[in-house]
DNA sequence: AGAGATACCTGGGAGC
DNA sequence: TGCTCCCAGGTATCTC
C-alpha cells in the first residue's frame, strides 16, 4: 500500500512527466470511489498548464496554471500509470487523464478506498484548503524529538497511534510506524506521555531513516502498490518486522508477537522492544 | 476536546 | 480444484 515513500516517488515521477503538459480530457468510468467522482465535468481542468506536481502528506497535488488544482489521494490499493493513449484501460483504471503530449495518467484503484478531489487555490504554491489541518512532515526539520515529546505529552494513547495521528505527524503509516519503532526498541503499545525526550529523540531518528531508506528503494511493494511504470518496489525484501508475526526477531530470535493496537495489525519483539 | 470505534471496498490467501 | 470466509489498510465520521 502506498505510504509516503511510494507517493514521494510517484510525484517526482509525474513531476518529470507531467510539468509543462496539460489535460485534454479527463475520462471517468465510475461515478463514485470514496466520494463521487466529478472531474470530469470540470471544464476548467482542462487545458491550462500543469505548473507543478507536489506531495503534502500522502496527497498529490496538481496545480494548474489558471490556479485549480487536481488532488489525490490513493488510499490503500491506488497506483497511477504514464502510458500512451492507445494502450488498452485496465479493469480497475477508473479516470483516465490525456495530456497534451499523446500520454495518459491513469488512476488505477482496485479497492476504491483512494479518491480525487478538486479545487481552487488562493494564490500559486498554496496549499489546498481542506488540507490546513495536518500536521508536520516527517522529514521536515520540524519534525524532532523535542516535537514529538511535546505532543505526546500533552495526549494519551499508544505511542503507535500519536505516530500514526495525522494532526501531529503526517505519511507515516503501519509498516513504517512498525519498522521505526522496532528499530528504536520502543514498544507499539507503550503511552505514548511514557516516552522519555531521549526515546522519543531515537523514535523519530528511525522515522525518518526508515522513510529515506525506503525512498531509496522505490518504496515498499507489499500486495498491489506499484511505480508509475509498473515495476515493483523492492523495500519490502528489506522489512525486519512488520508481517513476521511467529518468525524469530532478526536480532535476538524471540517470537515476534502480533497485536491489535488501535484497530491494526502490530508486531513486536518483547525482548528487544520496551 | 480528544480518543476510540466503525464504515468504506475487494483481491488474495487460508482453510475446508 | 473450487468454494467460502476473513483480513489488509487510510481517512472521514460518528460516538462516548
Amino acid at each position: 500500500m502506498p505510504e509516503l515513500p511510494e507517493v514521494e516517488t510517484i510525484v517526482n515521477a509525474l513531476e518529470r512527466e507531467m510539468t509543462g503538459e496539460n489535460f485534454t480530457k479527463i475520462e471517468t468510468f465510475i461515478d463514485v470511489i470514496r466520494y463521487p467522482l466529478t472531474l470530469h465535468k470540470e471544464p476548467e481542468l482542462l487545458n491550462s498548464k500543469i505548473v507543478t506536481v507536489r506531495r503534502r502528506a500522502r496527497y498529490i497535488i496538481i496545480e494548474l496554471a489558471n490556479l485549480h488544482a487536481v488532488v489525490i489521494h490513493l488510499g490503500m490499493s491506488g497506483s497511477i500509470r504514464i502510458v500512451p493513449q492507445n494502450e488498452a484501460r485496465k479493469k480497475h483504471e477508473h479516470v483516465l487523464f490525456y495530456l497534451s503530449n499523446g500520454q495518459t495518467m491513469r488512476f488505477d484503484c482496485p479497492r476504491r478506498f483512494g479518491f480525487i478531489k478538486t479545487c481552487s487555490l488562493p494564490t500559486a504554491g498554496a496549499q489546498p484548503p481542506f488540507l490546513h489541518d495536518l500536521g508536520v512532515e516527517p522529514l521536515s526539520p520540524k519534525f524532532t524529538g523535542h516535537y514529538f515529546k511535546t505532543q505526546t505529552a500533552k495526549r494519551r494513547g499508544a505511542v503507535k497511534n500519536l505516530l500514526m495521528n495525522n494532526s501531529i505527524v503526517v505519511g507515516v503509516g503501519n509498516i513504517y510506524v512498525a519498522e521505526a519503532m522496532f528499530a528504536a526498541g520502543i514498544r507499539p503499545d507503550r503511552l505514548g506521555s511514557s516516552l522519555t525526550e531521549d526515546e522519543c529523540k531515537k523514535l523519530v531518528a528511525e522515522v525518518k531513516k526508515v522513510l529515506r531508506q525506503s525512498i531509496k528503494a522505490g518504496g515498499t511493494t507489499f500486495s498491489d502498490y506499484r511505480q508509475i511504470d509498473g515495476s515493483e518496489g523492492k523495500f519490502v525484501r528489506e522489512l525486519k518486522i512488520y508481517g513476521r508475526a511467529g518468525e524469530p526477531c532478526l536480532k535476538c530470535n524471540t517470537e515476534i508477537i502480533k497485536s491489535i493496537i488501535g484497530g491494526r495489525s502490530s508486531f513486536t519483539c518483547h525482548k528487544c522492544q520496551k
